[in-house]
RNA sequence: GGGCUAUUAGCUCAGGUGGUUAGAGCGCAGUCCUGAUAAGACUGAGGUCCCUGGUUCGAGUCCAGGAUGGCCCA
């Protein structure tokens, strides 16, 4: 076994990985259950190939990493099968990018066929980069055996699942107006939208006058945020029951509502002058009165007429109350054209370019009007004002082009019926956290109709086909079916993956009227791509048997923000049609990763963290721990990384990167294992100690041992329920616990055991108690961070126990042995700690350092059961405190005071208002008094106290006797529990004091000289003739601890050099480190049985 | 605009069904311990539990109103 007293994680990951690549140990693991009859499946929901992995990404591939490795261990068989989701809008773009296409034109020219194949290529190789990441995090999946959604496989189920739509009569064609990306071309539904695609933005708002035909001189005042809609207008609406103002303002009339007068006074400016107000009338009034357009002169506003019309989602809160209506410009607009008959005006095509009939707005893109609209309007006399606007406003989740609204025709699945069944097949899962569920069915109950097509050309073809002559339309569920149909370019499209262009050579024939039919040129919507795989995976159309075995899936887990709308509904949305049950049992959804400062991380902004810097400087184990500590419903706040710079100078001087604070604290668990792990290392090696080859009954081991037995058997079973139930937080919060008891009190309390040079049973057994501890631990471990615990698994086990499993992986999930756990024994550990502590906090109020051994402690415990715990494991608290001698305090001990506590609790229900009383009596009790009446209640069994007039029996559950400590002694205490301690300093305790200190200073002098842990040494002394005499008296305890084969004490100091000196100091009165008024020269040199000394 | 949720120490957060002295971790200050430790222990400072009102013997906890933030949906 070997071990470096320091670890630099990223260098042993390397490490490991290259053990495992050259061992297989990837494929043994995902083949080590083949066998099994008890089976897992797990469902991963597939990540995008379209970019290099993130660090956000890396939390979700910990959890599917973390669970699949669990019920490895446990014996389940899995898949480990990988997705990647390959089609869609965010390939394109990417794709465009990098080939300096600006729009969809510049596509077609280059070329549909090449452009598609582009996006092919680039998805693999970003799948391939992916997986590199991944396989860098420890992420073990049975790589290349990937599933791609761009797969043939994937389309086709996706067609066989919109042909069982079409069957139930959900797909239609809507024409509708849709917020719509004049970059992309295609229409963005609100499913795609995010929060954070709402961007603040500013907008020029005009005021416009429209004038009222009937009503010469008279106008409407309108307000709108898009002024390039304005040519499209046809209608203003009013709210019916609101009131109206007649207004009169530097010679000009108009109608505004009455609440937005107070516009008037903000807009007056040095142009502006005082209003009037001549009448006031109903919203109603205003109905039906005519107007001219804004831009009546343009040919497309030929016979198109306009007027006022009643509308009750008209707000006061903003504008003038009269609200511009463009029904090709909005969505509520259009609505409203089918109520009040009105003419509808699409002004725009797909690139947001004015189409002809728009006289010189017409080839003019909407994105550039907004200043020339309002020129205009203002030679025409109609603009009364413009201002700058600032709101929210949708963007491109793609290209962050700002949306436009457009009156469009598009591909629908109709949810009006299926969202009730979606929702009660949502209710079959288990959420984790819970309100997932609440979430899922909120966005079931809102969402409107899933709009299934994109204008694009990078997706799944829609296997739609609508006749252009009889204008209906059918859905083809398969490429046999298409065959079948195809009239002709089958051969054209054969041996092409179903996609754009190659598809679209196939053409059928209508089944109404037999024309000649294409497919609609549009794409699928992606989610329906990630939505079919717990169908097209499992292989749901060729082989059912083999289906049913993984479906639904056990587990998925992905991050939830955004994926109620998206994955987890397509998943819900195409199982309920398939088969009208849920496709997965749990989901496990996490929050979001922000930056150190709570910011959430954007390329843009420069705080995003590269997956490949973050493993390469805090190590892919050390991320993992992060991940896997943390609460998944909080969003976790992801520490900076170390820079370049410091990267570089780490190198430079051949030392692991120092890290921050913050990633101190998470990696402070596994350190610690570290250290255990080294600390065991070391000394087993100076002993030789081969834990294979010995064997000690657990029940003749020491209370320490089987204490810290006993808590591994409750970590085992705490760690094994939170996984189970996917509560990884609590599994390494257990984890961390174990690992500080280890730490703090099992491995502080053996050391002397395992210092001393005899191989005894206590040796023994603190030696086979720690090998079992670490290795558990280490199995434990492995599925977290599977790095490190291999590398102590290796080192641990492997290197003294050939027949063990190959790797840690492969071992089997450590089950607790219930016979080893002792609840009392813990219990009464705990308290020993607890009592340590009080000793601790008593030593410091008397300012007596540990190292100075005092005579006694005395103790009181509120229970007797306690006090007899503590006595029994009294050498624990004296050791650890340094004194001699532990003895209780009796309960009428001088030492002792009392105070009492009423149980508000019990006695409220009891006596009512007469509590508050009873409550302050006790309170004002004085000490004599308080320690009267715990005497009455001790001995008597009641306290009986007169309260207004009435007499008031207490019995011991009404009131709680604390014990305190009486003034003018050196204590500490806490809830009841009382630590005394005797601080008188005898000489003989002064002496001892001083030859630790002294044994203290040489141990260190011994670790400056480079000495080796087990290396002897020849000590000489040359001390004051008091010193020298105590030094005599303690000769053989100094020689033991600091390993002195020898011995010489001098009373003068020596000048010049010994034979194989290595160090010499002298400890003074002045020197840094003293001995009180003592002087001594400490010389130590080689000693000849020492072998190797450098 | 509607719904959900939160507001407790400098920071991040715990605090079933009301019980009088509100906790943890981190950070800060100090002391100690250390031949495993980039560790650890102890002590201390730090809180009008967002505000106002109500119910109650008693409210961080229950009720009403308000303020501020977050998320979702319009």
């Amino acid at each position: 076994m070997i071990a470096a007293d320091r670890v630099d994680y990223p260098a042993l990951e390397h490490e490991i990985q290259r053990w495992w690549d050259e061992n297989g140990v990837l494929q043994r693991y995902v083949h080590r259950n083949d066998q099994s009859d008890k089976q897992y499946s797990f469902l991963d929901g597939p990540m995008t190939a379209n970019n290099p992995m993130g660090v956000h990404h890396a939390w979700g591939r910990t959890y599917k990493d973390l669970f699949q490795r669990f019920k490895t261990m446990q014996g389940y068989r899995q898949r480990y099968q990988n997705g990647f989701d390959c089609q869609g809008l965010w390939v394109e773009v990417n794709v465009e990018q990098e080939l300096g296409l600006k729009n969809k034109r510049e596509i077609e020219e280059f070329g549909i066929a090449r452009f598609v194949e582009l996006c092919k290529e680039r998805v693999f190789r970003f799948a391939r980069r992916i997986t590199e990441q991944s396989i860098r995090l420890g992420y073990w999946m049975d790589w290349g055996n990937d599933y791609y959604t761009l797969s043939d496989e994937n389309n086709y189920t996706i067609w066989h699942f919109l042909k069982r739509c079409y069957e139930r009569g959900l797909i239609y064609k809507g024409h509708d107006v849709m917020t719509w990306c004049p970059r992309c071309g295609t229409g963005i539904s609100n499913m795609e939208t995010l929060s954070e695609d709402w961007h603040e933005v500013s907008h020029l708002s005009l005021y416009v006058l429209f004038p009222l035909i009937e009503r010469p001189g008279e106008f409407l005042l309108v307000w709108t945020t898009t002024p390039w809609t304005l040519a499209a207008n046809v209608a203003a609406a009013v709210h019916p029951e609101l009131t109206y103002v007649k207004v009169e303002q530097d010679g000009q009339i108009f109608y505004l509502a009455e609440e937005r007068l107070n516009l008037l006074r903000e807009l007056r400016g040095r142009d502006k002058g005082e209003y009037r107000v001549l009448e006031r009338l109903k919203g109603e009034q205003l109905v039906g009165w005519s107007y001219r357009g804004p831009f009546d002169e343009l040919p497309a506003a030929q016979g198109v007429s306009h007027r006022v019309i009643p509308w009750k989602e008209v707000s006061a809160s903003e504008g003038t109350g009269i609200v511009h209506i463009a029904p090709g410009c909005g969505r509520e607009d259009f609505a409203l054209s089918k109520e009040f008959d009105l003419a509808v005006l699409a002004p725009v095509d797909e690139f947001g370019i004015y189409v002809e009939g728009y006289g010189w707005l017409t080839g003019q893109s909407v994105s550039a009007v907004a200043r020339p609209v309002a020129e205009n309007l203002a030679q025409k006399g109609l603009l009364y004002r413009s201002q700058n606007y600032r709101h929210r406003y949708p963007v491109c989740w793609r290209c962050k082009t700002e949306l436009i609204f457009r009156l469009v025709d598009e591909w629908y699945i109709s949810m009006e019926q299926l969202r009730y069944e979606i929702m009660e097949v949502a209710r079959q899962v288990t959420w984790i956290p819970a309100f997932g569920l609440e979430r899922e069915l909120d966005w079931l109950r809102n969402m409107d109709d899933w709009m299934i097509s994109k204008k694009r050309y990078w997706g799944l073809a829609l296997p739609i086909y609508e006749c252009q002559q009889c204008g209906t339309f059918e859905v083809i569920g398969s490429k046999e079916e298409l065959r079948e149909r195809a009239v002709e370019g089958w051969e054209e499209f054969e041996g092409h993956s179903p996609h754009r262009p190659w598809i679209d050579a196939v053409k059928i024939r209508c089944r109404q009227c037999g024309a000649l039919v294409s497919r609609i040129k549009d794409v699928g919507n992606p989610w329906l791509d990630a939505g079919i795989v717990p169908f097209s995976t499992l292989d749901y159309r060729h082989n059912r048997d083999y289906w049913r075995q993984w479906f639904p899936a056990d587990f998925v887990t992905e991050s939830f923000p955004g994926q109620f709308k998206n994955w987890f509904y397509a998943l819900l949305v195409m199982s309920t049609v398939l088969e009208g049950t849920t496709p997965f049992k749990t989901l496990l959804g996490y929050a979001t990763v922000l930056d150190e400062d709570g910011e959430i991380m954007h390329k843009s902004k420069g705080n995003a963290i590269d997956f490949d810097d973050a493993a390469e400087r805090v190590g892919a184990d050390t991320m993992r721990w992060l991940y896997t500590s943390q609460d998944p419903e909080q969003n976790l706040r992801f520490p900076r990384i170390p820079s370049r710079e410091d990267v570089e100078r780490a190198v430079r001087e051949g030392v692991p990167v120092r890290l921050s604070e913050k990633w101190m604290l998470v990696r402070r668990a596994l350190d610690k294992v570290w250290n255990i792990y080294w600390f065991f290392v070391t000394y087993a090696n100076i002993d030789g100690f081969d834990p294979t080859r010995y064997q000690l009954a657990v029940e003749r081991r020491s209370d320490l041992d089987r204490w810290i037995l006993s808590e591994l058997q409750q970590t085992i079973l705490e760690v094994t329920a939170s996984l189970e139930r996917y509560d990884s937080a609590h599994a390494t919060e257990s984890l961390q616990n174990f690992i500080e008891h280890l730490s703090n009190w099992y491995l502080r309390r053996s050391r002397e055991r395992i210092w001393k040079s005899e191989l005894d049973d206590d040796k023994l057994g603190a030696y086979l108690t720690l090998y079992e501890c670490l290795t558990t631990l280490v199995t434990l471990l492995a599925p977290f961070v599977p790095f490190f615990s291999e590398s102590l698994y290796q080192n641990l086990v492997r290197s003294v126990q050939q027949e063990a499993p190959l790797s840690v992986h492969l071992c089997d999930w450590p089950q607790a042995r219930q016979e080893l756990i002792d609840e009392a024994l813990v219990q009464d550990t705990h308290l020993v700690m607890r009592v340590v502590g009080l000793g601790r906090a008593a030593r410091e109020k008397a300012q007596i350092r540990v190292r100075q051994p005092l005579n006694t402690l005395y103790v009181r415990l509120p229970s007797q059961a306690d006090q007899e715990a503590v006595l029994r494991l009294k050498d624990q608290v004296l050791e650890e405190l340094n004194i001699k001698r532990l003895e209780l305090l009796s309960d009428d001990s001088e030492m002792l005071a009392y105070t009492l506590r009423a149980q508000a609790r019990v006695l409220g229900p009891k006596y009512g208002p007469l509590v508050q009383k009873i409550l302050a009596m006790l309170k004002g009790l004085d000490a004599h008094a308080a320690s009267e009446a715990a005497r009455q209640l001790r001995e008597q069994g009641v306290l009986k106290l007169t309260i207004e007039g009435r007499e008031i029996t207490l019995t011991p559950d009404e009131v709680e006797v604390i014990a305190t400590a009486r003034p003018g002694y050196v204590t500490a205490e806490e809830r009841g529990a009382v630590v005394v301690l005797e601080t008188t300093i005898t000489p003989e305790l002064r002496e001892e004091g001083l030859i630790r200190d002294l044994t203290h200073y040489i141990q260190d002098m011994r670790k400056r000289a480079n000495l080796k842990i087990e290396d002897h040494i020849q000590l000489t002394l040359c001390a004051d003739e008091e010193l020298a005499a105590m030094v005599q008296r303690h000769a053989a305890e100094l020689q033991e601890e600091t390993l002195a084969d020898s011995l010489r004490v001098e009373t003068t100091p020596i000048a010049e050099p010994l034979p194989g000196e290595l160090y010499r100091e002298t400890l003074s009165p002045t020197s840094p480190r003293k001995l009180e008024g003592y002087t001594v020269q400490v010389i130590i040199a080689a000693s000849p049985s020492s072998a190797a000394i450098h």
